[in-house]
DNA sequence: GCCTTTCTTGAGCGATCATTCAAGTATATA
DNA sequence: TATATACTTGAATGATCGCTCAAGAAAGGC
């Protein structure tokens, strides 16, 4: 048997995600990730394979670490109480190397056809909203929010907030918090039935 | 006297903008931009200077478009009616190359500190957000928004909004028309009092 | 201690990046 | 028509891009 390798992969993954999330696909360069991950490039593509496919691996690790903080803050809060929680926790983790969505960033990069990296983002972020839905069907259960909403146009209309508070959490002149308080604020409204629409 | 350019610099701007929109700053070639453009390296540095400075000028053509659209808008439909129809207007003209904000891209691909055009970018979207507060005072003045509300607070949280919408756009499976009709329809609750906060 | 297997190293690959510049071309004035 | 003044062209620059590969180093099985 031969030696194995000096590196956790799962470190090294951790670390590109966040190099990638806060510089992108084309400003991380191999240079930069050799010199964060500490690899050499022979290494790197003996365990990566490419530039590419770590981008992969840190997407999915990425969409993977939000959907579980997700379900711990629904464990803790419930379904109503995690959607009013999860726009605070997600600009206020101190750890983050950037406030904007790094699915939502990809997107912008690369766009979502004709790239398979851009499809991989849009991907994780229709199952985020799915489960945003998922949660506020739950809420409705528990009679937190109205039946008279449709859940699936909530949680369209959730993400997006949320994307759009992510944006404005990276630019230092602006007050992010404050906005997160009142997406959770406008969420207490929907325990009254929907008005008709007056536009 | 010598030859005149064969080029009208206008033009070449609108397209540069373009093409700068779409696929971001590292996403745009010299290559492409001479494709684009019509333009051999020796025009385009004699017209241009660099690939950064004719970046900038599509920055600040793009921010010019858009306030000036804002307030045709505030011309025809008065400053409430122009904040309805601003979120439909811009998922929705046609000619456009792109639904996300190229401020908005710019600021996540550069930074916005550190980097030059990225702070340009975020200035521009400070300007537009101040003109939102304008337009809320406006409507605070002509009763159709209840003056208990903080019209600087108001606009942060519709440039967010608006911000995701245009993320949301870019999506081909999601419905952005809904999400747009929704900040609209949001924006007449805003004629009765505040509420007290509730969070 | 030897051998096999894998990991590590780093020079170097062709391609592409933004940019430069000297040579050629066209035009308005004299 | 001659001349001065741009504008146009495109080959070439050095730097950097992602990536390859042959050689050296380390570690478990015998």
């Amino acid at each position: 048997m031969p030696r194995k390798p000096e590196y956790d992969r799962d470190v090294l993954i951790d670390r590109a995600r966040d190099l990638f999330w806060q510089n992108g696909w084309a400003g991380t360069s191999m240079k930069d990730l050799e010199r964060v991950l500490g690899l050499k490039p022979g290494s790197f593509y003996a365990a990566f394979g490419s530039k590419a496919a770590l981008f992969a691996l840190a997407l999915d690790r990425y969409a993977e670490t939000g959907a579980k903080r997700l379900a711990a803050l629904e464990e803790e809060f419930g379904a109503f109480g995690a959607l009013q929680e999860y726009p605070r926790a997600v600009i206020s983790s101190p750890d983050a190397k950037a406030r904007a969505c790094m699915l939502a960033k990809t997107v912008l990069e690369m766009g979502q056809d004709a790239d398979e990296i851009g499809a991989r983002a849009s991907k994780h972020l229709a199952t985020m909203e799915r489960r945003f839905a998922e949660l506020f069907r739950a809420a409705q259960s528990a009679q937190q929010i109205h039946a008279s909403y449709d859940a699936n146009a909530l949680a369209r209309r959730y993400q997006s907030d949320l994307l759009g508070l992510r944006i404005s959490a990276e630019r230092p002149d602006t007050d992010a918090n404050a906005i997160a308080d009142d997406i959770a604020e406008s969420l207490l409204r929907l325990k009254t039935p929907r008005a008709d629409r007056m536009v």
